[in-house]
DNA sequence: ACGGGCCTCCCCCGCACGGGGGAGGCGGTC
DNA sequence: GACCGCCTCCCCCGTGCGGGGGAGGCCCGT
């Protein structure tokens, strides 16, 4: 069956955008929109997407608010889908916390914005769109990020641990070395870590498992 | 003027070890030894080394109490190159802490004892020899780490800034269009960081950032 | 006026990395 | 038995990365 979307943004051609774009798969469905972050609570039960596109500036109820009022109050509730803009950079960090599945950023091409709605509604998370990056230096603290973003990721134990040599700095080699497989193996997880966090190469797996808590410094 | 070293080592074989490998270089001196760390300090004194090799392991006062000891009582204090084995992981961040300038495994080879030396008589952290990332998985936290050993490394203001956008997870490319500047002059930045920070990759260098603190996560 | 640090850009080159495939074994579940 | 997830290993292939050189322009301090 296909994957359902609900859409939530205040602009009419944002949503007309999207849906236009999740439309053309035959797998995804767009089962409605919502032009604010108040009216999502019923949408989402009356509707049960798979997956909510929020926008995250929009009037009465920001998609930050609407994220944690869905997550608090709805059973078994969608994948959270924060879409953003490279000016939303404050945000971000809020939405994670609020418990967001993943960030998309507006001006995104097609193949990117399909390719993210199915990777959160396959349960992955999608912590690396560039803007994500761009908070890094401005927030102190405030607490503890949302770990469970990256354990949503469904990372297996292998992986897992793959990932923990890879925060340590070593190469494919050295962990093959380690953990006594072969290279090829290590290479393997090491794909497939990068395609569950949505990062591009080692370098943003690392950076995602500091940013979601997976490793710690210090 | 060569560098001097002063060997502080429980241990003579170790000692006449890397007296042998030091001695071997043109530009490297070895001003002198102590066999532990309460030795230390009126030695510095009176020799004014321009690095010291500490073990950790030792008699009376250990490496982490001496390299304090030392950064406390000495004015223009020596640089402080932490001798470790693999089974020193969970001295490594205290020393970190202590104030060490870098780390040197017992079993690297003799080109790698030399440059580490070189590296920090210059002024730069060698923050990378692998064991330094073991500690990672194992202390949650007991305070922040030492910012000031990269801030040490004297990274100049646009490798601080190139380093900023490898922490973001961006490629050299995009980090050219970001500051507005060819990929080859980016490449020269990113070259000089690692071997600043004695990094092997931008991998590790990000990791470098999160670890002293350069980076903040969250 | 000269040196030195910094930023900038260029060349060549080898290699680890990562994408895209596929495939076999093994332990669970249905 | 059939299926599926996980781990393991293999192939090919393009390219971004990083090392090693060098070089010119700029500002600054002496």
């Amino acid at each position: 069956m296909p994957v359902t979307v609900l859409l939530v943004d205040d602009e009419p051609l944002v949503r007309a955008g999207l849906r236009a774009v999740l439309e053309a798969q035959p797998d995804i469905e767009v089962a409605g929109e919502a032009a604010d972050g108040a009216a999502v609570i019923p949408l989402v039960r009356q509707l049960r997407p798979d997956v909510v596109a929020m926008d995250v500036r929009m009037p009465l109820m920001d998609g930050i608010e609407a994220t944690r009022a869905v997550l608090r109050t709805v059973p078994d509730p969608p994948k959270i889908l924060v879409v953003t803009t490279f000016e939303d950079d404050e945000f971000v960090y809020e939405a994670l916390r609020a418990g967001a599945d993943g960030f998309l950023l507006k001006r995104a091409r097609p193949a990117e914005i399909v390719h993210a709605v199915r990777l959160v509604a396959a349960g992955d998370s999608l912590l690396f769109p560039a803007s994500v990056r761009r908070l890094a230096a401005r927030y102190g603290d405030g607490g503890r990020p949302a770990r469970a973003a990256l354990e949503r990721a469904r990372l297996t134990e292998r992986e897992a641990e793959v990932l923990r040599q890879m925060a340590r700095g070593l190469s494919n080699a050295e962990i093959a070395a380690r953990l006594v497989v072969s290279a090829e193996t290590v290479k393997s997880h090491v794909s497939a870590v990068l395609a569950k966090l949505g990062a591009r190469d080692r370098t943003q797996a690392v950076i995602a498992a500091y940013e979601s808590g997976f490793v710690e410094p210090g």
